[in-house]
DNA sequence: TTGAAAGCGCTAACAT
DNA sequence: ATGTTAGCGCTTTCAA
């Protein structure tokens, strides 16, 4: 608490407690070169009483690594990169590692701005993510080689490693699931077709309908709300095509989808089985009946970018587009 | 891009390139001391050039000071500590400083361990943020002079800066605004009363009755759920108090009771108005009809957290309790 | 006005 | 086994 002098407690103050070089503390601290048990212990425990903290910052400048990461999020810390965040942190920090967030807003010059601020800290990688996974311009690093991954966000360069959920799978997964269960008319209600989460799903519900012998239902797009969601799914059920099973591009279209056919009289899963996308906490429950969803397992996502990250910075380059699995979270619409 | 040698571009290799000395570098760059304006040119001519940036670290190690702030947060990112994170990071990162982020969800061991990490990192301060504004132990700084604010949670310590919403002037606010449009009976639907913020919102709905000279409708406690908020309203409904509003201890119990009101043939508003609280916006949306509710304005109390923080590290010491207004956000239920 | 030199807290090679 | 010393990249006196 009161070492007698002011300011934090450095190495000095301790090799002078413990009656040793400065020297001789960094071995006793890091467990390099030889040191007399004796000598540890003496050095140790002038660290305890001194309640002393290495500068980690004193540290980096030798190392030349700072065991710190920058996230830049274009989502405004939302929904989807929270559960990221909370994987990736999660893995850093179990090595000894930080992660700076920042927020760029889709904003090209905020991005800039932070990007800059990030290597001024000397950041030893960055990770990237977005709202939405389309293709982005690849960050502009000015040729200072150093670890990217972009994650639920998607670089217009090859070379970069890109970690994205398996959307196709997903769906594919949702589908399979409603053909086991003896539906036969499956639809798709989603989201405007520029995403490219759209496309792969849409592709999913496809292919699985085509490996079952199905033919597909129609397909409807509008935007990811609920309300959306009712006014679709009602133009659905007066159209020719009865359904018996919709697949919903996300819970909120989903949760509209419950709304709407519960209000026409129709019973879910009964007349109509509803499987939902994101598998949000919020909506699958509050749905009525509860909302059988695919999780996109986001925090096992950011969590893939963090031990990828801790590979890279310690010098394995990785590249590509990898796609993790999505997983079907049964409850009472499907 | 190729600067001939290897590693990163070090004040040295300015003053090389402009033929200086390493200090006249740094006064060019810091504006301090006296140089001709000639070698400031020079100077920054060969900064841009290389494309220099300076190691922020190894200043640092002078200053003391890191222009780092760790956010401790306990609520795993959710939904509250978002738009807090927002608002802090927009404001630090204005100032040039960057936000550690670590998720301690509510373990102490976990929270003790980030706060190790982040001393180590020379943090220049602490902010503290939570799922509810309950009280809880301060940080335990060891002794180490470090500003910290508590932020949608609540230190036990009166000496600690502590910034919360004004949850009892909101719910003032809201039921003020029923009063005004012509509401009497004004009931409270609402969350567990073992939460602060269900007593302080309690608290001022029940000011806002006296203050008109109405009499208090009956309160209902449940979970934060729209199934709760279903169901006591279905409860309400029947009793012998027949509320012409009801105030609902946030969006999801409001939601709730819009569904049961409708589902009843009671029509929102003109039967029943309804005030919702948080103005989150999926809810508040999607709900049917699109709900009044208070904004506690976390974006604004994250912003304001993040200038109290430069005002504490400049060395402006604060504390207490404060609370910043909410706001009310009008739409079709009140 | 500019340069030389002494650190900031720490590590690591090299002496002893 | 331990101490000495030369930096890491930068700031800041103090001389020149």
């Amino acid at each position: 608490m009161s070492d007698g002098r002011n300011g934090p407690v450095t190495i000095h103050d301790v090799a002078r407690a413990a009656g040793v070089s400065i020297g001789t503390v960094s071995k006793a601290l890091n467990n390099t070169g030889s040191l007399a048990p004796a000598t540890r212990e003496k050095v140790l425990a002038a660290v305890k009483a001194l309640n002393f903290r290495p500068n980690v910052l004193a540290k980096s400048l030798h190392t030349g690594l700072s065991g710190t990461v920058g996230l830049i999020s274009n989502d405004s810390f939302g929904r989807f990169t929270m559960p990221i965040m909370e994987g990736l942190e999660g893995v850093l920090s179990e090595n000894g590692m930080g992660v700076f967030m920042c927020n760029a807003t889709d904003d090209a010059e905020r991005e800039k701005a932070h990007l800059e601020q990030l290597l001024a800290k000397q950041i030893d990688g960055i990770v990237v993510t977005s709202r939405r996974a389309d293709r982005r311009p690849a960050v502009d690093l000015q040729g200072i080689g150093l670890p990217v991954i972009y994650v639920f966000s998607h670089s217009d360069d090859p070379d970069d490693l890109t970690l994205l959920p398996d959307d196709e799978g997903g769906a594919f997964t949702a589908v399979s699931h409603l053909i086991q269960s003896g539906r036969k008319r499956i639809a798709h209600v989603t989201g405007p077709d520029h995403f490219e989460a759209v496309r792969l799903r849409q592709k999913g519900w496809l292919a699985a309908l085509a490996q079952a012998g199905l033919p597909p239902g129609p397909i409807l797009h509008g935007e990811w709300s609920e309300a959306h969601g009712r006014a679709l799914t009602t133009e659905l059920m007066v159209g020719p095509f009865r359904p018996d099973a919709i697949l919903c591009g996300n819970d909120r279209i989903a949760r509209g989808a419950a709304d709407a056919l519960r209000e026409s009289g129709l019973r879910v899963p009964e007349d109509v089985a509803l499987v939902g996308f994101d598998n949000w906490k919020v909506m699958v429950e509050a749905c009525r009946p509860p909302l059988t969803s695919v999780d996109m397992n986001l925090r096992e996502l950011g969590a893939e970018t963090g031990r990828r990250m801790v590979q890279m910075i310690r010098g394995t380059p990785q590249s590509g587009t990898i796609r993790l699995p999505c997983s079907l979270v049964l409850r009472d619409s499907a």
